[in-house]
DNA sequence: CGCGGGTGGCAA
DNA sequence: TGCCACCCGCGC
């Protein structure tokens, strides 16, 4: 169903808007160019020419003539000067002026400027972040309206509305059709849906409305592809227990108290953190304000906003990058006029432009999909922070599992903690079991199925009920190498295995592929050593395709659903599999991390972890933290109604404090062992973490920039930065040195971000001679997911 | 980034 | 001498 939207409202009219802070009309502007590189990415001065004074205003999109080709560049005015600080001889002139339905927000220059300095990005990528790119094109060409798609309200014309000339006015069966629907519906509708309920072309109503039988008007439409979702199913009972009950009440005190907050809801799995941010978003609606919440993937909006909709039916709006240019456009307009109340999203829904905003819910707030690894390089929680500071408003954490900085804020009350402690029903947690692998390790890698696992899985299939196996890696398995010479064999443009993936249609004799997970080249399976010809290649490791194959040989009879990166790739194949999974049309789900959260299945009374231990010795300092998180989340997915559920968890360290501490669900447990850890260490969160990475085609360059970079970096912190204190690691090796066929070195730099620490940061943005600038990049990032 | 001006290598 | 490829600085 398709809404149409209200017209325009207009701009209201405001002087001072148009003069500067003196009351002088302005002479000159200032301008942020949308297409700088970072270089030339600051303020320029423009005349204003005689037709355009008193009608520019900051905010507003300008055609300026840039460089010595004079080329016409997009920018906006962020300043308006009664006297050019620039000699008006030197300078040049505003081109074109756009109309001011366009101008930016001072909310949205805000954020910009917020992310350029915390982010170290330039105005146009800042931009890219806060406005969808829809919003911006067409905008460098005159004035036509960006990417509205429009339809056509139809309605017969009063003399038509009896059928007393229908013979006359109605010539054809396709005529006749789109008369009875017109008349059925009793009004207006649009021409798409005219047109489908009739079962008629859209030419059909050409001659119709030409002759003034049928009355067309213009509409704006809105797409949206969640329209379908959600509204069909009656809200279940809302009822809080006294416990949740009392956590809404406290959030929404937060909420009214008019000064901007943060909390952390902390709650294990099934104790109903969804009910009591339902409670909060409902006071902050009835306030006449919005609210945003944010999953921590693209997967999880169906069913959350499946949820909200349930409640707050068609004044909720969907943002992710998934959405089509037109689709996220439409969502971010009806956002802006304040035509919906509630936004999910996944990170980039953080920027959603609500006129009034109360809260912002960040849902599994330690994910760490909220940490932007592309320019600009921002985390969801610390624009949200920036967010709800400027607007009053309340940051709403929520997590079984939260991370170790956020914990730590809220054990020393920076953010207020809101504890749920009982699970849904007092269904209780399943009990954990940690399957010793060391002897299935010794009689090699195809036992990474334990019998114990195996007798479980068969029990429950005994029983008609369903198990959840959990595998930390995609593909057949982790990479092939040569016995001979001991070479694995390796992505051309990176510095990584390649991964090998099984043919996915079974009979099939084809060869397998190998692929790189991190650049995405693939090519056939060679049959012999690349380097030493050596022939057959040993498959080393194994993914969730070997997982399902073994699966397949001990359980002929199975029904089972592989999940992963390569069984998800179109648009609502997660949804899918999950819906297919819930119905009872398959006996075992098996995959990656996307079968860890988020999910209801009633019928699942078996876990199982695969290999615990993947993710323990990654070299992180979070790599303890990610492993109890995930651990816990996938525990959490067995027994949540009625059935006790209980959770394998196979490692090789079985001993391990993290795998027992997960086992156990005992959070606080690993977060005091944790916390000691990195307070001893010198980790966040006692101090931030930034990296400085410097990248080139050229490994040579690469090698000679780094230590200028390196000299620079320690010149500065001794000397003009002592005053902060920060120790610089490196140069290291990122996980992957060559990637995509760039090389990269990196330092981090231990310190607390302020702005001292961010000045540092530009001023090693332009240590690189020119020369060296123009092939070597470096790329600051603060706390980055990959160290 | 992309222009323009400078430079230096090289063929005629 | 003339041409072009590449380097480099700058943009209001």
């Amino acid at each position: 169903m398709k809404t149409a939207l209200p017209p325009d409202e207009g701009i209201s009219p405001d002087k001072t808007k148009y003069s500067t802070p003196d009351g002088d009309l302005p002479k000159t502007v200032t301008v942020r160019l949308t297409g700088a590189p970072y270089r030339a990415d600051r303020a320029y001065e423009y005349l204003i020419p005689h037709e355009m004074r008193g009608s520019v205003a900051r905010g507003d999109f300008v055609i300026v003539p840039f460089g010595a080709g004079n080329r016409r560049m997009l920018g906006v005015v962020t300043e308006l000067r009664a006297e050019p600080e620039t000699d008006p001889e030197r300078l040049k002139t505003l081109l074109e002026l756009r109309a001011p339905e366009y101008r930016l927000t001072e909310d949205e220059l805000a954020l910009c400027d917020f992310l350029c300095a915390h982010a170290f990005c330039t105005f146009g990528d800042a931009l890219g972040a806060v406005v969808p790119s829809a919003a911006l094109r067409g905008l460098e060409r005159r004035g036509s309206p960006t990417n509205i798609k429009t339809d056509f309200l139809i309605s017969l014309a009063d003399f038509a509305a009896s059928s007393e000339d229908d013979a006359r006015l109605f010539r054809s069966d396709a005529q006749r059709a789109i008369a009875s629907v017109l008349r059925a519906s009793g009004g207006s509708m649009t021409a798409s849906e005219l047109c489908r309920l009739a079962g008629v072309s859209r030419e059909r109503l050409t001659p119709l409305i030409r002759r003034g039988v049928l009355i067309a008007e213009p509409v704006e439409l809105v797409r949206n592809p969640y329209a379908s979702d959600g509204t069909e199913n009656p809200p279940d009972d809302n009822i809080l227990t006294p416990e949740q009950a009392e956590a809404a009440r406290k959030l929404a005190e937060l909420v009214a108290s008019g000064e901007p907050r943060a909390a952390l809801l902390f709650g294990v799995t099934g104790s109903g953190k969804t009910r009591v941010i339902k409670s909060v978003i409902d006071s902050v609606v009835a306030s006449g304000r919005q609210a945003i919440v944010l999953v921590p993937e693209i997967a999880l909006t169906p069913q959350t906003v499946r949820l909200f909709r349930a409640f707050y039916g068609n004044r909720v709006a969907v943002l992710h990058s998934q959405l089509s240019a037109g689709e996220r456009f439409d969502a971010w307009r009806l956002i802006r006029a304040g035509e919906v109340d509630l936004c999910i999203g996944t990170r980039s829904a953080v920027f959603a432009p609500f006129p009034n905003l109360g809260l912002i819910v960040i849902d599994e707030e330690q994910e760490h999909t909220y940490k932007s690894e592309m320019s600009p390089r921002y985390h969801a929680r610390d624009v949200a922070r920036f967010r709800c500071g400027k607007s009053n408003a309340l940051l709403l954490l929520s997590s079984a599992t939260p991370s170790v900085e956020s914990f730590s804020r809220a054990k020393r009350g920076i953010y207020t903690l809101v504890e749920l402690t009982r699970r849904y029903g007092d269904a209780v947690l399943p009990r954990g079991i940690i399957v010793d692998m060391r002897d299935a390790a010794r009689r090699g890698s195809g036992h990474f199925i334990s019998d114990r696992l195996r007798d479980e899985i068969a029990l429950r299939l005994e029983r008609g009920e369903q198990s959840i196996l959990f595998i930390n890696r995609r593909g057949y398995n982790n990479y092939i190498s040569c016995p001979k010479c001991g070479e694995a064999v390796m992505c051309p443009h990176c510095s990584v295995a390649l991964t090998y993936h099984a043919p996915e249609r079974r009979a099939a004799a084809a060869r397998g592929r190998l692929l790189c997970h991190y650049c995405g080249f693939e090519r056939l399976t060679p049959e012999s050593c690349p380097s030493c010809s050596f022939s057959p290649l040993a498959h080393i490791g194994y993914g969730t395709q070997r997982a399902e194959e073994k699966l397949h040989q001990l359980f002929p009879q199975a029904r089972i659903i592989r999940m992963d990166a390569d069984t998800t790739r179109c648009k609502f194949a997660h949804q899918e599999l999950l819906n297919r999974f819930r119905e009872g049309e398959a006996d075992i789900l098996i995959g990656t991390q996307m079968v860890t959260k988020g999910h209801d299945f009633p019928n699942v009374t078996l876990v199982g972890v695969l290999d615990a231990d993947s993710s323990l010795y990654m070299g992180d300092y979070r790599a303890s933290e990610r492993t109890f998180t995930l651990i816990t989340q996938v525990v959490g997915r067995a027994g949540r109604a009625d059935k006790p559920g209980i959770a394998l968890v196979q490692t090789s360290c079985p001993d391990h404090p993290v795998i027992r501490l997960a086992v156990a669900q005992d959070y606080r447990g690993m977060f005091e062992d944790e916390e000691a850890l990195r307070r001893a260490r010198g980790f966040p969160p006692f101090c931030d973490l930034l990296t400085l990475t410097l990248q080139s085609e050229s490994e040579e360059l690469l090698g000679e920039a780094v230590k200028i970079a390196g000299a620079k970096l320690r010149e500065l912190c001794d000397g003009e930065f002592s005053d902060i204190t920060t120790m610089v690691f490196g140069p290291v090796e990122p996980m992957v040195y060559r990637l995509s066929g760039i090389y990269r070195l990196r330092f981090i730099i231990k310190c607390n971000m302020n702005s001292r620490a961010r000045a540092l940061v530009r001023a090693m943005l332009d240590v690189l001679p020119p020369n060296l600038a123009r092939r070597v990049s470096v790329i600051p990032d603060v706390n980055p997911n990959e160290l």
